[in-house]
DNA sequence: CAAATCCCGAGTATTTCAGTAAGATATAAA
DNA sequence: TTTATATCTTACTGAAATACTCGGGATTTG
């Protein structure tokens, strides 16, 4: 029941990239260095990102990424959909075509496990990286202002 | 974010052991074939549970193993701790010594990881063995008694 | 004693994780 | 037009976890 570093990672590049909102694009290099991502590895995240429509990209000298629409319109959990794949603690009960066992009409756990996953995606769905912008604004107004990303 | 089979197959083994409270004793062998599992890989799960008390055992002929406290006091909680390990979508929000990453006071997105935690903790532990045992009986009421436990 | 049963440690095939490496393609600036 | 700066793509890799299998030892009942 562990998220993998592909979540995790892409959540603080987006929260990156929401924060140099105002800069237009922003380099992947850039990002790495101020997350301590190794570039290569959050290269093929992001490339998963942009294909979902998360982030554009611009190719070339002085390119680099976007958010994909605005920050309030992007949510925890549809990063992290992108990145690990459909809410689901049990093949069975995936958001996504859940692989049911043939072998029972009626499981006896199943609907734990869709409690489990429900409640899961109630707060990553819940959260956008508005929030988490104006969460950070919060912070840095207590003059608790030394928070990093590094998870 | 996926339970592995220790989880699931724990639960399963667990909620075998409630239903069969009456026979006294029942052996690994049994449950392992009314819930279609490895028996050795089962031997190894339920060691665990042993230790942590959730089961008793008999050795010997006719032996074999026994809830280790009444079902309404065994969450799913507590099974699945023993099993997959304290619940932790990632490690600084471990509920056990969480691995805190030194390099930040605070962090923008533990808050959301430790909602995560909460929110799955919250639901295995409000389902106990009892409770699972008197759904059995609801649907059995209604003759929906097709349910089955391959997970 | 023999059979049934729990107990224990080691080995193993497969998959996932978390990257690394190498190069192709596109664009802005010189 | 060349060069530097970027994104894009595919392939490879070492380490760990997963989901078992295997072999044998200890204990109790009949």
């Amino acid at each position: 029941m562990k998220l993998s570093t592909k979540g995790r990672y892409g959540v603080r590049a987006m929260f990156d990239l929401a924060q140099h909102m105002s800069e237009g694009t922003v380099s992947l290099k850039s990002i790495a260095e101020r997350q301590g991502i190794s570039e290569h590895y959050l290269e093929q995240l992001i490339a998963g990102l942009r294909k979902a429509g998360l982030v554009k990209s611009v190719r070339g000298a002085q390119g680099g990424y976007m958010l994909g629409r605005e920050p309030e319109k992007i949510t925890v959990g549809d990063i992290i959909r992108v990145l690990e794949g459909p809410i689901a603690p049990t093949d069975c009960v995936s958001e996504e075509d859940p692989e049911c066992c043939s072998k029972s009409e009626f499981c006896i756990t199943r609907p734990i496990w869709e409690q489990v996953r429900d409640s899961i995606a109630d707060v990553l769905d819940s959260i956008t990286l508005e929030t988490m912008l104006q969460d950070a604004q919060k912070y840095e107004a207590e003059n608790k202002s030394l928070y990093m990303y590094y998870i």
